[in-house]
Formats: C-alpha cells, structure tokens, sequence
DNA sequence: CCCCCCATGTAACATGTTACATGATTGA
DNA sequence: TCAATCATGTAACATGTTACATGGGGGG
C-alpha cells in the first residue's frame, strides 16, 4: 500500500459518510467548496482503482454489477483514513495548508471522538501561532530590504494566519456548546 | 511562446528588480515567504532555460562566461510579466487564489502606476466580495445537508476572504498615504 | 588535500489536466 | 428514436519533486 494522496483521503473522507459513485464524488467536487480539488474523471477515476486494489475502498452492493455501483469505505479504509487525521502537522516551507487542514477537520466529525477533535483544533492553533511568530520575525529580520509592497504581502500572510487562529477559537467554542 | 506558469512568472518578478543567477534565486525560495514556491532545482533550472529560449530573460553579464552568470529580464519579459499583471483575475472553482494573488501584488509595485496599482485592488477586492457571497449562498443552500463540521469549514472560508478583503482595504489606504 | 559550498543540470517518478472514447439509461 | 445525461475510463500532455551527477573554487 503506497502513501495516499490528499485526493485519495479526500475520497475515502466522503466515502465514510455514505457510499458513492465515482460520478457523484465528482459532482460533490464540481459543486461544493469541497476542499478545491478537481472534477477531472482523469484524475478520480484513477485515484478510485487505486483505491479499490489497495482494499480500502470496495463495490458496496452484491458485486455483480460493477457499473453505476455505489463504492464504499472498508474497515480498512476507515483506518487509513483516521490514521491521516491523527498524524502530525507537517509544516513546509511556504506555510501551513490552512485548507487542506480544513479539509481534515470536517472528516474528523465523523471518525474522531470529541476529546480528539478539541485535540486537533489545538495542535492547529499552535501551528499557526508559531507560524505568525516565524513570518512577523522574518519581517523584521529583512524589513530594510523589502520592498512597502513587499510589506503589504507579508501583512496579508498575517492576516490570513490570524483568521485561522480565530477561528480555531470559534470552532472550539462551537463544539464544546454542542457537547 | 508558449503560456507561462504562475512559477515562470515568479521568476520573471524577481529579475525584473535585479539580475541573478538561478541559484541565487533558489535561495530567495527557500529563504523568505515568497509564494511559497518550491526551491527544487529540477523546477527552476528548466523554468530558466524556457525563459532564455523565450527571450524574456538573458544572461546579464557579457556572455563569454555563462557560469555563475547572473541572468536579467529583457524587454520582452518587462512586457510579458506587465501584462500578467493587468491580466482579469480568473476564478475558478475552488475560489480565488489570494497568496498567488499577494505575489502578483507584489510585482505590481515595480512595474505599474500607482493608479494601476489601485485599480488591481479594486478588482480583486470586488472579486473577493463575489466569493463571500457565493460561499454564503451556497452554505444557506445546502444548510440542511451539511454537517455542522462541514459548516465551520465553510466559516472558515468566510473569515480567510474577509480577511482578505480587509486586507485589501488596508492596501489601499496604505498606497495613497504613501503616495 | 579534502570537504564544503557555489552553480547548473538531468532522470525517474508522481500527480493532475484536457480532451477524447465508450456504452448504458432515461425522457421528450 | 434522438438527445442528454449517467458512468467509467484512457491517452497525451504539463508540471513539479526527489535524488542524483557534475565540476569549479575557497578555506582549514
């Protein structure tokens, strides 16, 4: 089993909520905000075989068919899939994937207790603390050779990060009312 | 000349300040928040060579060397990286790209006139204002088939292009001060 | 002299996009 | 029956990543 993609995880992600046919995953994909991944069957399909073969994902009805026949996550797949959401927040270089970490959080509604939710939502805003920390040290650190517009940019980087952290707060307070 | 990618254009940027070598660049990559463009060799040395191929760049020294050469922006590349600029944002599904946008900001200090400069942040600002009411469309929608995880994600969207469009305020405000 | 950094490049691989092909089903 | 849509797939292409190869030059 090779390392997944976030397309596969996001596929496996919509596939533990109901089994789907790869043609309505791409509808999901061209109609929701889902993430901002694509609607190409050259890409999905693919991605499902892949799926299929390594066993997380199978025909959910008697198998005969094959055609027009819904796909739905294995125990395995379930497994994967919670695996991703537990793992450690890699950060790169150019900074934290804040929507593919929201992509992650609304999969952990329907795989991660409450405690492990509340659990991510605060290794998020720690990364995103240090992440301000970083950029606005980094800023100061080559402030005479930037450029006023140079500034600017690195301004709206902090400001992006700051929405994060606010919501983080957001979504912690909306689910512990909601306990 | 074919079309060019967001990462040519990145480059053309940056040369269109000062001349330097590719490696030189490759440091800027890994080393300052930029883009967040990858500083992979095997990205940026084809990128270069397609560059040269193009015209839009040249080696700036007097081409006897060709090794630790800086390389310069020609007046094709000033013209191809201007027009990038004043190029119509594109939306596509998935939403705006703000921090390919900030890049473009970025550049948009060297090259156009302050009027210019604002009419870019007027345009994008419109742009994101659609995005915010598209998204909270599209959330009201479908408010019953949605999770209240899937809910907080789509907040989440919200706050990133509100604070975008504050951002953009904040810009503007800046620009004519500095005027 | 040897090692590390400068500087450029290439090869293999992964991933995704566009565009097309295929056939079944459904409604006018 | 004809067109549209459902449903799956493939082929060609673009792009970028990882990892390696190459060679010059400076400092210990």
């Amino acid at each position: 089993m090779k390392t997944l993609t976030p397309l596969n995880y996001a596929l496996l992600g919509l596939l533990n909520r109901t089994p789907l046919t790869g043609y309505e995953m791409m509808q999901v994909f061209e109609t929701t905000p889902l993430g901002g991944y694509s609607s190409s069957p050259g890409a999905i399909y693919p991605a499902l075989k892949k799926l299929r073969q390594s066993g997380l994902v199978a025909v959910s009805g008697d198998g005969t068919s094959g055609r027009g026949d819904a796909l739905a996550i294995t125990p395995d797949g379930k497994a994967a899939l919670k695996a991703w959401l537990l793992a450690p927040l890699l950060v790169k270089a150019g900074g934290i994937d804040l929507s593919g970490q929201m992509l992650k959080f609304t999969f952990t509604g329907d795989l991660l207790t409450r405690r492990q939710q509340m659990a991510f939502l605060n290794r998020l805003e720690k990364a995103i603390t240090r992440a301000i920390d970083a950029l606005a040290a980094s800023r100061e650190r080559m402030r005479d050779t930037l450029t006023s517009h140079d500034l600017l940019a690195v301004e709206a980087g902090l400001l992006q990060y700051r929405a994060a952290a606010d919501w983080c707060a957001l979504a912690r307070q909306t689910l512990s009312k909601g306990k």
